[in-house]
RNA sequence: GCCACUGUGGCUUAGUUGGUAGAGCACCUGAUUCGUAAUCAGGCGGACGGGAGUUCGAAUCUUCCCAGUGGCUCCA
């Protein structure tokens, strides 16, 4: 019997008999109750019946890490397989990994319905009471052809994933066994809190042309009261959901009538809106942008020219031919691929709703000869573009089908890219702090080289490329390189932030473009007298007003700050006797460009709180026989937390100033005391 | 676009095996004038997303369309 050295993760270096299993280890160390799923032997995460043998460093992987609740998913996958192929013999398991938020296996041949899961739940949970040992095997490539043989999608698996002759792993608990190279938990008793939240679908590969599976999410913790924490917090965020908010807080409707994916943006939601605007708005004069008006439509033929037409069409609202034309093509017998024909090929004109703002931007800036003493031109439009987003795809303010740009081209010689890159993101920046958006990600969008969508030629991406990079690596930021999220014409930074579920949303952007001044022949006489040609940047700090607002909406939970609250103020009487006190008090704030809001009507006090409460004026204030008789007003915040017999002009200095500095939180009466309704 | 699920008055929602819809909030009226999360009473309002079908009869079954939700794919 030989000993082997241990070097423990508190750096202490423990002799063991060889042939312990890294669990036993383990143990001693932490006791039996040690949360732990797996553990990193010489760095590697092994599963803990690993057999040691040989000295090496040994460290827990506790469900307290994400390399731990990582396994715990993974392994949470293979349990919800177990239980699906026990109660639905000819479902054929495919893959079935974690996310950073869960896991979800995706099965082939498998019909189920919400009403499903509680039975499949039902049937991990008793799986998992069992205690079944989770056993690593190895295979050899024979062995494992001949265990998945029914299953074409895991023979798929081995024959590209494995090394021809080197054989794999497989996993098994009880009856059941999946191909995979773990680790995992060591028993299923480790399972217990599990709750599967979905089921949806995807295509084997992730390829459309493949077979459909089902695909059934869950989330798993460690315990109980982990479970239970997670579904709450998901809870929690449901409620700020934009789309949930938006109807409770009357800042924006969609109507099937109006449209899919088209927003109407009620009186609330427009001051919000209107607000950012006008903030941008100062940003813009003061860093020289020159503000246009374009029209929501334009000649096919522009787009022609731009390359949205010939490369977008299936992206685009269908265009609109004139009537006296479609009569003409009608009387000749001309069907619809005929007309799709003339179309492509431009025997026939129309106008098309813009998908995007740069075609009349840039023929702003061909409409004179611009001369290197005029550059860079900035043009600046709140535009209003239109997508034809597929109908899956929409959803609420995030992902919509017309939507406002607060848009922006800059034309500029090519020494001026840098310098002009860095104040679009300074835009950027002054926005997201703010409004006090931390968490967010940089992404500098590059061409995939393997696809041919894009427009332009190779030099001119990789001046575009370098520019954008220099641009990311100059902000000081964390960012990263994604190949494939260019734009068409050109590569991109792109500010990315994540909604309540999840979904990330790119916000802001700044876009390098060689393409567009090249494809309209835009040009500048430079100081050498030659005519040179201008790069173009695309740029929208807020990306789409619908967009932003609905993230907005969501990262404050319907609780903006004072500046941005669609009723800042929402005065409520105790009784009628101070209905006029009240309303002198209205005029008064009104005057003084405070958005209030008056409720003189007969409720009770607690009533009328409750109903203002709700739709989240910053303050609200009541007005009693002694606020009257003071000439005070006695302030209650969001909190709940109340404040009495404070004077009236001082409070409208007070929130004037917390207006005018757009303070983050409404501080005059503390806010950050939260009294959730139950 | 694809897969699954959902769709009842402005909002939230009940509606068992099919027999022509119940409620709360909001709204209106009356009473009440009451100090900080819902005063009391009465009333208006829906043929159940839309069309077609099965049936003596459908909100409840079938089918097509529309919209929403969760994903997939796609996102200039």
């Amino acid at each position: 019997m030989s000993l082997i050295e241990v070097m423990l993760d508190d750096g202490s270096v423990q002799s063991y008999v060889s042939g312990i299993t890294a669990g036993e280890i383990i143990s001693e160390q932490f006791g039996r109750k040690h949360g732990c799923v797996a553990a990193y032997i010489n760095d590697e995460a092994r599963d803990l019946s690993t057999i040691i043998d040989q000295n090496c460093s040994l460290r827990g992987i506790f469900s307290d890490s994400d390399a731990g609740m990582d396994i715990l998913r993974h392994s949470a996958a293979h349990l919800l397989a177990q239980a699906v192929t026990a109660l639905f013999p000819s479902a054929k398991p495919t893959i079935g990994p974690a996310t950073d938020r869960g896991f979800y296996y995706d099965f082939a041949n498998l019909k189920i319905g919400d009403n499903d899961l509680k039975v499949i739940t039902k049937k991990m949970n008793e799986l998992s009471r069992k205690n079944l040992l989770v056993e690593r095997v190895e295979c050899s490539e024979d062995e494992l052809q001949d265990l998945f043989q029914a299953n074409p999608f895991k023979i798929e698996i081995i024959n590209d994933k494995i090394e021809e002759g080197t054989g794999s792993t497989i996993y098994r608990q009880g009856e059941w066994y999946d191909l995979c190279l773990g680790p995992h938990v060591p028993t299923t008793s480790k399972l217990m809190n599990v709750k599967l939240t979905s089921i949806s679908s995807a295509y084997w590969r992730g390829d459309q042309s493949r077979e459909p599976l089902t695909r059934i999410y869950g989330i798993v913790e460690p315990s109980k009261h982990a479970l239970k924490e997670t579904l709450r917090r998901l809870d929690e965020a449901k409620k700020r959901d934009h789309r949930k908010l938006g109807k409770d807080l009357q800042l924006f409707h969609i109507d099937e009538s109006v449209g899919q994916g088209l927003i109407l943006w009620t009186p609330r939601g427009a001051i919000i809106r209107n607000e950012l605007q006008q903030f941008i708005s100062q940003h813009l004069s003061r860093q020289g942008y020159q503000q246009v008006f374009t029209p929501h439509i334009g000649k096919l033929d522009l787009y022609r020219t731009s390359g949205h037409f010939p490369y977008y069409q299936e992206s685009q609202y269908p265009p609109m031919i004139p009537r006296d034309v479609m009569a003409k093509l009608a009387s000749e017998g001309c069907d619809c691929s005929q007309l799709a024909n003339f179309l492509d090929e431009g025997q026939i004109d129309g106008y098309m709703l813009k998908p995007m703002n740069c075609p009349h931007h840039v023929k702003i800036y061909a409409s004179q000869a611009r001369s290197y003493r005029d550059l860079p031109l900035r043009f600046a439009e709140f535009g209003t573009v239109y997508r034809w987003e597929q109908t899956g795809e929409i959803s609420g303010m995030t992902r919509v089908r017309g939507f406002t740009q607060d848009d922006a081209h800059l034309f500029v010689t090519e020494d001026q890219i840098a310098e002009e890159i860095q104040g679009c993101i300074e835009l950027v920046q002054i926005i997201f702090s703010n409004l006090g958006m931390k968490d967010y990600r940089v992404r500098v969008g590059l061409r995939d080289p393997q696809s041919e969508k894009y427009v332009g030629d190779a030099k001119r991406w990789d001046l575009a490329e370098a520019a954008c990079r220099d641009a990311a690596q100059s902000m000081g930021v964390q960012w990263t390189e994604e190949e494939g999220e260019a734009a068409f014409y050109g590569p991109k930074i792109d500010f990315v932030v994540k909604d309540v579920i999840g979904r990330e949303w790119q916000l802001g952007t700044v876009q390098v473009d060689y393409n567009l001044p090249e494809r309209f022949d835009l040009k500048y006489k430079g100081s050498d007298g030659e005519f040179h040609r201008p790069v173009m940047i695309h740029r929208a700090p807020f990306g789409s007003m619908e967009r932003f607002c609905g993230v907005l909406i969501e990262h404050f939970a319907g609780k903006f700050p004072t500046w941005l609250s669609p009723t800042q103020v929402h005065i409520v009487t105790i009784s009628e006797k101070q209905a006029d006190f009240a309303h002198e008090l209205t005029m008064k704030m009104r005057n003084a460009g405070i958005r209030v809001e008056i409720d003189d009507s007969d409720a009770t006090i607690g009533k009328k709180i409750r109903t203002h409460r709700s739709l989240q004026p910053a303050y609200i204030l009541v007005i009693g026989e002694e606020e009257k008789a003071t000439n005070t007003v006695s302030i209650r915040a969001r909190s709940g937390i109340q404040e009495s017999g404070i004077p009236i002009d001082d409070f409208i200095e007070k929130i004037t100033d917390e207006i005018e500095r757009k303070m983050p939180i409404p501080s005059i009466v503390a806010d950050s005391v939260e009294d959730e309704a139950k």
